[in-house]
RNA sequence: GGGCCUGUAGCUCAAUUGGUUAGAGCAGAGCGCUCAUAACGCUUUGGUUGGGGGUUCGAGUCCCUCCGGGCCUACCA
């Protein structure tokens, strides 16, 4: 028994997320949360919103609405999605709570205290007619290089250069399309990143089992040029963390917030303290996840994201805990996704090109899309959804291997001998090679779940869910019933007890179909299997049990076309 | 431009980190079974591991080079 720290990355409070945003981090964490909970560790699994920032207040603008309500509206449509894809997170916060306006000011005290903190003047570009400055991004002009005219402030999309606002030939607000911009000087906050340069990569080569993906991101921003740069941790914005040092006031910093970025992986502590709040604990229980010097010195931290979240996690976090000088507890495992693309392209908001979230529920149950996400995780390199391959995924192994299994064994048994575990028989050779199969093929799916490595470990239990139908032929309990019902009995018996052992062990991935085979098998509450023979001989002769409902339906070619059309964007 | 990842069967992926004959699933072919969601099981077709060169007793794995795909490059998050 351990305690797992768990958490997944934090969705961008602008929109519906897409399925690329889910198996990017949630889905993934999720799963692994579950394992680790059947397995008996103390887990907790914590996610939230991402609110800060000028695309959310662009986002509020567009729908009519202020800010703060528009990021409550949008916290609760993406919380009752994550309940819909049975994201099992002990809370689901949000970056703007009070706890993280506390925690993100704190770290800001520590760090200025530390020395960390530079005050910087600097030009920012201000649009007039938009009332706001505006982040380089939003800046359009005409590329100095390559002359297109949809240049953006940070870069060329056109030509790759990176620019300078101030390099664009006739600016204007990607915004409102104004012309009317000046550059103001304003002042800010600088983290000073550089002088922590040598800590992190020795922090950072350290983590020897880290994956190259993880690591060669965070050596090359370490590395590259003259090193680790400084950077701006606050914004001229509205709707942020307001600048303050510790409780007090930071002068000439008035009317300024924290740039989303720096408060953001706050919220990691925060959601755990909001979760301790929640569940009327005091300080102490969130303290024993973060604190090491008061419990959490065993705690394992493992963080999921996508792979454009890894600079953050690996530098600019670190920097945030480690500069505070307090024994803040630092990640252990940074599990990083590449992306999933959708038909061959990339999933697209604006063209309303791929499938999200909501969309995904009102089309099919999540267990369908949890078993092919998951079963086809972009671990390794980026992945690609298609409807071909998603329709394949759900008939073949979940309604053909595993649903069928269910059905076969437990409407022969209720034809046989009714809805009840039947007596008689005795086990021989064939349980015993499926008992030593199975044992084998669990160690694999532990090893698997426990390395992270989600794929294969759904390999693994699609291959447990197989040896159920390869038993149940060579066993042919409808040709041995004719001669030795006594024998068919026992073979029904173990078959049964195979069912409830699939309900247990594919809980990571399809909790609810689990939670389904589960009742109908009349069990209660189900541990995992500590010894499979065991586990095979939980439901005796005499137990009852219902036939389910269908657990899979197939998805037709009719319904796969008709759905390829519809999402197949403008 | 720089850096990183990647290329294995028609498709999606493996290959115990340099070790016998490169394996699975899907798709295809054949056979079997009839309990079951026309489901299941068995057998089987299919690869010069992107091309070329090198190191080694031995290379999918290491090195060089060429070709293809992808990502990152710090103010979108």
């Amino acid at each position: 028994m351990a305690r797992y720290l768990i958490t997944s990355a934090l969705p961008y409070i602008n929109g519906i997320k897409h399925l690329g945003n889910l198996i990017g981090s949630q889905l993934p964490s999720d799963a692994y949360a579950r394992y680790l909970r059947a397995k008996g560790h103390e887990v907790l699994l914590i996610c939230a919103t991402d609110e800060h920032g000028t695309p959310a207040e662009l986002a509020a603008a567009k729908a009519g609405k202020p800010v703060a309500e528009f990021c409550a509206e949008m916290w609760a449509v993406q919380k009752d999605i994550a309940d819909g894809f049975a994201m099992s997170f002990d809370h689901f916060g949000r970056s703007s709570s009070d706890r993280n306006h506390k925690l993100t000011q704190h770290f800001a005290g520590r760090l200025a205290e530390a020395g960390l903190i530079e005050e910087v003047m600097e030009k920012q570009v201000y649009s007039n007619a938009d009332g706001r400055y505006l982040p380089d991004r939003y800046i359009e002009g005409t590329c100095p290089n390559c002359g297109y005219d949809k240049a953006r402030g940070d870069q060329c999309e056109n030509c790759t250069k990176q620019l300078d606002p101030v390099d664009l030939i006739e600016p204007r607000s990607a915004i409102s399309g104004s012309t009317d911009l000046e550059l103001r000087e304003t002042k800010h906050l600088y983290l000073r990143q550089s002088t922590m340069r040598e800590k992190l990569e020795t922090w950072i080569d350290g983590q020897k089992d880290w994956p190259i993906l993880t690591t060669s991101i965070a050596k090359k921003w370490l590395n590259e040029g003259d090193g680790l740069q400084d950077r701006g941790i606050t914004r001229d914005l509205d709707w942020g963390i307001p600048v303050k040092r510790g409780d007090r006031a930071w002068p000439g910093m008035d009317g300024k917030v924290f740039y989303v970025w720096f408060d953001a992986p706050i919220e990691y502590i925060a959601a755990t303290a909001e979760w301790a709040d929640a569940s009327g604990q005091d300080d102490a229980a969130w303290e024993r996840w973060w604190r090491t010097d008061k419990g959490a010195g065993d705690v394992h931290y493992v963080q999921f994201m996508a792979k454009d979240n890894i600079p953050f996690h690996t530098l600019s976090f670190p920097v945030t805990l480690m500069g505070s000088a307090e024994p803040w507890k630092l990640v252990d495992y940074i599990k990083g996704f590449n992306w999933l693309n959708y038909e061959g392209g990339k999933f697209s908001t604006s063209q309303g090109r791929g499938i999200f979230m909501d969309q995904a529920l009102e089309i099919l149950p999540s267990d369908y899309w949890r078993w092919w996400l998951l079963s086809n995780a972009p671990e390794s390199d980026d992945a690609n959804f298609t409807w071909e391959s998603f329709q394949s995924g759900v008939n073949k192994d979940l309604a053909d291997v595993l649903g069928n299994f269910v059905s076969r064994v437990t409407k022969f048994c209720r034809s046989k001998f009714g809805e009840v575990v039947p007596e008689g028989g005795t086990y021989g050779e064939m349980e015993a090679a499926v008992i030593a199969e199975i044992a084998r093929r669990l160690e694999a799916y532990e090893a698997r779940m426990e390395a992270i490595e989600l794929r294969k470990a759904t390999a693994e239990l699609r291959a447990i869910w197989v040896a159920g139908n390869e038993y149940l032929q060579a066993a042919e309990p409808w040709s041995v019933f004719k001669t030795d019902p006594g024998r068919a009995a026992a073979i029904i018996r173990f078959a049964l007890n195979l069912i409830r052992l699939y309900g247990v062990l594919s809980a990571p991935f399809i909790p609810v179909a689990s939670r389904d085979i589960l009742a109908a098998m009349h069990v209660e509450d189900a541990e995992w299997p500590e010894d499979v023979k065991t586990a095979l001989a939980a439901l005796p002769a005499g137990h009852t049990f219902s036939v389910p409902e269908v657990l899979f339906a197939k998805i037709t070619d009719e319904r796969r076309d008709e759905l390829e059309a519809r999402f197949a964007g403008s």
